[in-house]
DNA sequence: CAGCTATGTAACCAAAAGGTCAGTATTGCT
DNA sequence: AGCAATACTGACCTTTTGGTTACATAGCTG
């Protein structure tokens, strides 16, 4: 079970803050690097140690120096990867009014599926499978963060600023629309006989849904 | 790889069309509906043909006895997916005009979503896993119904009968937004602090949805 | 340089899991 | 009843894989 922390916080067993440890660190981003890989393509399960550390070119009984064993492994990357999701998330204020802060809402959450598509998969594949990592996090964090937001939106409504629709399937709508970019890509890509995304992807995919979103929850 | 069929086809190495099989087809079906969870549960690779066995409530051999082995249940999973994928997708003609048509599709992709989960938690675990054993699906199936799609959407833009949006992007947040209730139902559940859907919610969430898409298409 | 800690690694081991097989039971048909 | 074909199963084998361990090397500090 996963808990929210200020900053990220990989578990390690060992002393951490020992003057040294460059190495350590740059070892650790290597094979944290290859396990999001190798996690997102096999599964947790289908992910060897070995392949990770093929990856990351290390032998395999190095990389257990490092992380004790697997699930280690894999805890580590989600920490990272539920770190990556609170920083894109973009912050909804008041102050800002409806339209600028969907705006700058979509803006974050589309930059993160494209800078960050790994982050978003194993997001999703850990939800889909039944998020037995993330439920603690679901439970605590993100429904305060959905409650918290809901509000602003409903006092925008309230304000007549908007359509009077349900907050709570906005938010869902939002993310579901801008997290596609990131976990769909293949079929994205295949079905625009497209090899890559390119440089104004992002940009027109943001422009699209700001558009979109704008028109549909009534914001002039 | 996969191919499209008209008819579900499994995959048997043994004569199928034998007068008898119904206890066959009785196992079958057992087998896989175990399969597509402890697939969605674990991943390829985490299911073991024992678990499998065990939710079916058949001894191993048995199951390896109706398929030849893992990967034969797996794409025998895939098959039945791909193919609630498509009945389930609606259909989008001219003849119904952009408001029918819509209303229609999404109709279809709510429904979907909550009467199959699994479908489309399975499709979505593919997909994000790289689309392995779906690239030719995509590569052409799709792709060709998406094309066709687009240009209806087209047309009714060039009528005036909707805003000037790309159709293909409007394809993808009706794909993202329906799929989601299905694939993020474990976070939405968790969010909202409910143990299961109820019956309303796939009718709010029709309603909410089609609201919303026919004010961002600027449908009349 | 001596000694201590961190780093790196080959060889090994036990458990898990996919799959086979040889043989038994059941069913349908004449 | 008798005989095929189908259905079923425990026992077994092999490969894979996570993890351990014993040992070597590098790097820092007094």
């Amino acid at each position: 079970m996963i808990k929210r922390t200020n900053k990220m916080t990989i578990m390690f067993d060992k002393k951490v803050d020992k003057k040294q440890g460059s190495i350590r660190i740059k070892s650790e981003m290597k094979i944290l690097a290859a396990a999001s890989d190798e996690f997102i393509l096999q599964g947790y399960k289908g992910a060897t140690v070995q392949s990770i550390a093929d990856r990351a070119e290390l032998p395999k009984a190095n990389v257990l120096y490092y992380f004790k064993n697997k699930e280690n492994i894999y805890h580590a990357v989600l920490e990272k990867t539920l770190d990556m999701w609170d920083q894109g998330i973009g912050d909804i204020v008041y102050e800002d009014g409806p339209r600028l802060a969907i705006e700058k809402f979509i803006a974050a959450k589309v930059k993160m599926s494209f800078q960050h598509p790994n982050a978003s998969k194993i997001y999703a594949m850990e939800i889909i499978q039944g998020a037995l990592h993330l439920k603690e996090f679901s439970r605590t964090y993100l429904r305060k963060w959905v409650k918290e937001k809901a509000k602003i939106f409903q006092q925008w409504i309230d304000e007549g600023k908007m359509e009077d629709i349900d907050p709570v399937k906005l938010i869902f709508l939002i993310w579901s629309t801008t997290q596609h970019y990131a976990d769909f890509e293949t079929q994205i890509l295949s079905v625009m006989n497209r090899a890559d995304y390119e440089e104004e992807d992002q940009e027109q995919v943001t422009q699209f849904l700001t558009e979109f979103v704008l028109r549909g929850t009534g914001i002039k």
